[in-house]
DNA sequence: CGGTATCCCCCCGGATACTG
DNA sequence: CAGTATCCGGGGGGATACCG
């Protein structure tokens, strides 16, 4: 978002492509859950249990969305028992930066709510 | 996202920050106005023209949620005629960063989209 | 111009139970 | 462990009509 002012057509071009993003990242799970497997979880019920109030019904759909968009790959290895896993693709790395930016502005955003309420 | 792994209790608050901040931006429209806005656009009808497809329902509610996030503000000015413009806070543009990266990772993902779709 | 009011559908997401 | 099946409520969001 630049100050200086551009024409209607690139706005609405950079419009569609917020919109292609939102699209993705949308839901309350879904960032969670890359956060989650980044921070070494790999496991379905692991990280089922590292993301407070999950269900397993959200975790599977959210998993599979993802799966979709290229974001993660479940991998079924058959060892001595199965073992099935969850790892993020280096396209998922992409989101780094705005998975941290994000971060930074809803830790900066409560402060600024909080002030409010308190007034 | 750092590639060091982190605490867990490290990325539980990391979580939370991203869910306060998906749940302020989240809906198809809140990010598309603040563009509008921030392209020019300060009248009701004129953002609802630069926006295609918002219903003025729509339009409507999100700007009530966008001023009691702080995010923009209306005014009434009482000239000749009523007049009413929405303008963005200076706090609105804390996100700029975030949109600009929305922006650009919306503008690949498309194109890795459609690369899967042809093959 | 600057919105509201209704109606309505869809689907997100929770609860709970169950399967292999 | 790794999920699926079913049921269900709430609300996001579209269409349309209307108001001052």
């Amino acid at each position: 978002m630049k100050d200086k002012k551009q024409s209607d057509e690139e706005c609405l071009q950079d419009m569609r492509h917020i919109q292609d993003t939102l699209y993705v990242i949308s839901g309350k799970w879904k960032l969670p859950i890359i956060m989650s497997i980044n921070n070494g979880n790999n496991r379905f019920r692991e990280i089922a249990r590292s993301i407070p109030k999950i269900t397993l019904r959200m975790l599977s759909k959210e998993l599979k969305e993802l799966e979709m968009n290229k974001l993660i790959v479940r991998t079924v290895s058959d060892g001595s028992s199965i073992l099935i896993t969850y790892e993020l693709t280096a396209y998922s790395k992409t989101l780094a930066p705005l998975i941290e930016e994000m971060k930074n502005w809803g830790k900066n955003h409560k402060a600024v709510i909080t002030e409010r309420a308190a007034v």
